[in-house]
DNA sequence: GCCGGTCGTCGAAGCGCTTCGACACTCTCC
DNA sequence: GGAGAGTGTCGAAGCGCTTCGACGACCGGC
């Protein structure tokens, strides 16, 4: 492995061929005869040999990488992240391509940088806000790209999520099935909906409408991250709404605060509360009760940014707006 | 953007000079007079200029890309990942570097892909076990690596991680100060002590020597995730031990499931009991009341690792072993 | 028995960059 | 005023790959 490099042009004189042969017998783009195939094919076995990537970045005009921008902000959902983004680079594997990771603190220049330096084919931008810097750039840039997150004009755009309107809807109506009556959702902290965050602002309209469509009595609240603001925000609730039996809770990192705070106040779930959850499964999982959730299908999305990306790379016409349908899980806490 | 990319030759002929002039001006590799460099990088601005990357790595035998290595396993610690891997990230763009980012599930084929393709000039692997596979590979390499977490046997590697013997200690210190003289350490879950990582058993080794040292009372306990499993480990404990006053706690996950329980218990902290965390700053603020601890240097540990390998990549020499001294914030909790 | 058409392979021309050796200058310093 | 030592710039040779056009060899059809 160390010392220079096995070439093409060795392989093709350890199995007697021409160069070209052993690239078209890489890349299938002209017959060869099946003996010439193996004979080629066990020289690379033989030689150990690997492409060279800048070269053939250079000759094909593809780098076969793609980037993944990380989101402007890092306060969010971090943990969700990092399984976006493992699951982009499974993904991608399977088309053949790497990943290179971006973040946002060089602010688009990164962006432009990796494309026109023909760096990567393509982009993948996670976490994408209402009123997102990038996305101008986007539109501007030869680079096929995909969204996981909606801006607010996506016109022209490809993006992909949860459909997050349709999970607040769920959640009202599974707690509506349930025979609740009054119920609230507490959502992300005040300052994500101030900056336009779609998937918070999305999940609270699903959540409106669904209480509207049931006839039910809904609340929709900002909830921040701390166990003592998030104790102030239940007790005062429960204080206003004494006949309140229910609760969606869209924020990951107050969840096992919310079962705390509903634990320190006498309140049992899911007998006088039940609490229904959007987060990822294993927070769901390791609370107490176990929570009914609907959960962040991180994996899903992340394999579906990629396949539409590929599809992008290749031509193919793909939908503006892709929304995968939320799966809601029931354990005990409803 | 659209179209074809501006190369080097356009530069050149747009600045009156050779292709290697302009070269030479954007590597610095020899002397140019001012009035030349300005006239070259004055069109290189008009044109829009950037270098293609396969070209350069091709001729220059350079990607300027390194590889980061997620873990074997996923599970553990996800939000601190991903301060590394941005981390990481940030300071290779100091060194104009860009960062591939290769997940485990590919196993080492990936790593022996990525390197012998010349995709990357370097590696850095995030989260190295005690007995982790990808570490004999590394030792057959050409490229330099350095891995973030210490393997069984570190020799003749580059390792570097934050010290969490001296962590353990830390925090036993801080508790005896105070005046404790009978603590217990909850640490991660026993799965994680058998597969061997090395920073789990290091901080209870840093933890029990420390204990001894100060000639005071401590056990280290394992600790599973769930809140029922951490309340009853809390409860059997306090039981068990009367006069233990003192927490420290080693497991990210389990942190506010500790105090929930605390508070169920009837147990004031720091009133009744101290405790003292080994976690992510944002994690310690966020639980009530906000906990002392030991932060975990995300930052500085990832870019201490790009620091080091770009110093490998220019053939210096670096110390096999970098440890970084722990952190004591002091908050409400003791 | 000759023509047109596949099939399988080859050689060569780039892809856009770095780098080496060469060369024309301009300064010293005797 | 001429040798010697820099400077600053150029041209050309690759780096390792893909891809295009060409070309034998072989086929079937008349």
């Amino acid at each position: 492995m160390s010392g220079r490099a096995v070439t093409i042009s060795e392989v093709a004189r350890h199995a007697g061929v021409a160069v070209s042969t052993v690239s078209y017998v890489l890349s299938g783009k002209r017959t060869i005869s099946a003996g010439t195939r193996r004979r080629v094919l066990d020289s690379i076995n033989a030689l150990g040999y690997h492409p060279n990537a800048g070269a053939r970045a250079l000759a094909s005009r593809r780098s076969n990488v793609i980037a993944l921008v990380l989101p402007l902000r890092a306060g969010m959902h971090v943990p969700v992240l990092m399984r976006f983004a493992s699951a982009v680079v499974t993904a991608a594997r399977r088309f053949d391509h790497d990943v290179l990771l971006l973040t946002a603190d060089e602010g688009t220049a990164g962006i432009r940088r990796v494309a026109a330096s023909a760096l990567v084919d393509a982009l993948v931008l996670m976490d994408v806000e209402l009123d997102d810097r990038r996305v101008p750039l986007l539109r501007e840039l030869a680079e096929p790209s995909v969204l996981i997150g909606f801006p607010a004009e996506p016109a022209g755009l490809t993006c992909v999520d949860l459909d997050f309107a349709a999970a607040g809807a769920r959640c009202v109506e599974h707690l509506a099935e349930r025979g609740h009556d009054e119920i609230a959702l507490l959502g992300a902290p005040s300052v994500v909906y101030e900056r336009g965050t779609g998937f918070a602002r999305r999940t609270r309209e699903g959540f409106v409408e669904a209480v509207d469509a049931h006839g039910i009595k809904g609340v929709a609240l900002a909830c921040e991250e701390t166990f003592d603001e998030v104790y102030e925000t239940v007790r005062d609730l429960l204080l206003d709404q004494p006949g309140l039996s229910g609760l969606v809770v869209h924020n990951e990192a107050a969840v096992g605060h919310v079962l705390a705070a509903l634990r320190q106040l006498d309140r049992r779930v899911p007998h006088d509360v039940a609490v229904v959850a959007i987060c990822p499964d294993d927070v769901a999982e390791r609370a107490s009760p176990p929570l009914t959730s609907v959960l962040i299908p991180a994996e899903e999305v992340g394999r579906e940014a990629v396949r539409l990306v590929m599809d992008k790379l290749e031509g193919r016409a793909v939908p503006e707006s892709t929304l995968l349908t939320p799966q809601l899980a029931v354990r005990a806490s409803t």
